[in-house]
DNA sequence: AAAATTTTCAACCGCGAGCGT
DNA sequence: CACGCTCGCGGTTGAAAATTT
């Protein structure tokens, strides 16, 4: 005969919230053991608890492990479930191992009240994370009923939605012009690729600028670049920013830019934000595109994580309004 | 102020992989 | 080899809290 069965489904078993006592019991009982459980099965009559084995080990894993952090998630740990879960889908265990103190149960339970939802408002979708169709798109609701501050929202994603063809050929553009000096193009692009969340990486490869940060390593048959979540501007001010060179650089006679081929696709994607939203800010100094084909940590002004308030502006204070 | 509705999140449930008997 | 248990995982639930009406 094999061994009894689990206690998960004995009478008497206590189930529901935990007391501040029971908590105080598992976690003395595991202390005393140098912070190993060894068994679970035997744990709770060890422990002197009247709670399934189960119930005892999620109370540990999720809540009562010394090394767990609590609180808010910050913007970095967001944008960092969205590019794991664009590359493992539910593998909330999977991606529990790239944050820090987090539980897969936190992240799942963060993933279905927040971030699916910001996602959806943003036109893509949290299951694929491809850009849903249109009349899909931010909840199903009609654009034209839509408050402006949300148009500026969906604007800010298209804006940043560039897809990987488009940076090549903005990778390319680039080096055209490495030939000449083209300040306002150069900015542009560079702009372009800040709006995108990309730089170069050590092969002039364009990729997602949290790759470049060394946290892990790039995961099979993930497509980072996908719309919208990885517009990383900090905010509309900035956006705007892009959204003048492109205006400068479409107006004829003011730039070259605007007469190349590549460059007419590269500013199709913003089309919408340049015809639809008038700048209404003084202009920022700009990074310099040749700065770019370095490896790169991040980029600065225009893409800092400690400044970043992209979903609060973008989707809570805009949607709002 | 109270009722209704929505949101949040800790905890439960059931399943599958791996391992012991 | 077959059976059954343990563990860990992901989906789901439901009570409490927050928000809206």
């Amino acid at each position: 005969m094999g061994r009894s069965p689990c206690c998960c489904h004995d009478v008497g078993v206590k189930k529901g919230p935990w007391t501040e006592e029971e908590d105080k019991t598992l976690v003395e009982h595991i202390q005393k053991r140098g912070g190993h459980v060894g068994s679970w099965r035997g744990l709770p009559k060890a422990a002197g608890l009247n709670r399934c084995c189960k119930s005892c080990r999620l109370r540990w894993t999720n809540y009562l492990r010394p090394d767990i952090k609590r609180g808010n998630f910050s913007d970095d740990e967001e944008r960092l479930i969205i590019t794991l879960h664009a590359g493992h889908g539910n593998k909330w265990a999977t991606i529990a191992t790239h944050l820090e103190g987090r539980t897969d149960n936190e992240i799942k339970n963060h993933w279905n009240t927040h971030i699916r939802k910001k996602l959806l408002r943003m036109g893509v979708d949290p299951v694929t994370h491809q850009q849903l169709p249109p009349d899909h798109q931010l909840d199903g609701s009609s654009a034209a009923l839509l408050p402006e501050a949300l148009l500026w929202a969906a604007a800010a994603a298209t804006l940043g939605g560039l897809d990987i063809g488009t940076l090549r050929q903005a990778q390319l553009l680039q080096h055209l012009l490495q030939a000449g000096s083209n300040n306002d193009a150069t900015n542009l692009v560079a702009n372009l690729m800040a709006a995108s969340n990309v730089g170069l990486n050590s092969s002039n490869s364009i990729v997602p600028n949290i790759l470049l940060q060394d946290k892990f390593n790039m995961l099979p048959g993930t497509n980072y670049l996908q719309p919208g979540y990885l517009c990383n501007t900090s905010n509309f001010a900035e956006q705007d920013v892009v959204q003048q060179q492109l205006i400068n650089a479409m107006s004829p006679g003011t730039s070259s830019f605007a007469a190349a081929e590549p460059a007419d696709q590269l500013c199709n994607t913003a089309a919408f934000t340049a015809r639809d939203i008038a700048p209404g800010i003084d202009m920022l100094p700009v990074q310099e595109f040749a700065g770019l084909m370095e490896p790169m940590e991040q980029l600065p002004n225009l893409c800092s994580l400690e400044s970043d308030s992209f979903w609060k502006e973008l989707l809570e204070d805009g949607y709002r309004l």
